[in-house]
DNA sequence: AGCCAGGCCTGCC
DNA sequence: GGCAGGCATGGC
């Protein structure tokens, strides 16, 4: 199919007409963002809620008070949210690296080029394409487009043939989005609200509400 | 009752 | 470089 940076902006109009503006990422601090970032991976929001909650009922949230943490008691605040072995060490980790290159502070990733600030979060074990983005974006205001599994599958019933790689969608999107830190947020936000409800079963197709947009229904 | 959820790593080919 | 298997809980 041919598309363009017109056909993008198009969708998402589209989404924003519908969903209105999610003003993304929930969370009250950019640290707690890359908390979420973590503990949402492969896992239903809903249940990450819940933990986050039980870690404020715990501990004020900064990187030195998770990393002191006893690792069973983090086990058990975040075992709502699920894979509780993994995201535990991967908490602490990525809390020392605040800690340790960025003075505490996630913001401060700021100070380096997108690029570099991107390849040094993947170098961290257990973060990924895209936690590493939503950190950058959501955390750090950094212009990195989140891509996730919802974005691939929409974007693939479009037409959008560049499937199934991670970087190849993340490199489209880079290219044919204008550098807007608050498209960007909006625009992965509106994916996944919309995601939550279609685009899982053809069945679910008919009702969409951009259905007219979809290679599979035409 | 299964299937899925805002992934990521490892090991094998 | 691609792909299955493992990781774990809670909601529908």
């Amino acid at each position: 199919m041919q598309y363009n940076q017109q056909f993008f902006l198009e969708i998402y109009m589209l989404l924003l007409d519908v969903y209105g503006y999610q003003k993304w990422w929930p969370a009250e601090t950019p640290y707690e963002v890359v908390i979420g970032a973590v503990l949402t991976q492969n896992t239903n929001w809903n249940n990450v809620e819940k933990s986050i909650s039980n870690l404020k009922k715990a501990v004020e949230l900064t990187p030195d008070n998770i990393i002191s943490l006893d690792n069973d008691v983090l086990k058990s605040l975040i075992k709502p949210s699920g894979f509780f072995n993994q995201k535990s060490e991967r908490l602490k980790t990525i809390s020392s690296f605040i800690v340790e290159y960025l003075k505490g502070d996630i913001k401060n990733l700021r100070l380096f080029p997108l690029e570099t600030a991107r390849k040094k979060l993947l170098a961290i074990k257990g973060i990924g394409n895209e936690t590493a983005d939503s950190i950058l974006l959501y955390a750090a205001d950094m212009p990195s487009f989140v891509v996730d599994k919802y974005t691939m599958r929409l974007f693939g019933r479009m037409g959008v043939d560049v499937a199934p790689k991670y970087e190849k969608y993340y490199n489209l999107f880079m290219n044919m989005l204008p550098n807007d830190v608050e498209l960007f947020k909006e625009y992965h936000a509106l994916i996944v609200e919309h995601s939550k409800n279609y685009c899982k079963k053809i069945p679910l197709c008919e009702t969409c509400p951009i259905k007219n947009n979809c290679n599979k229904t035409k």
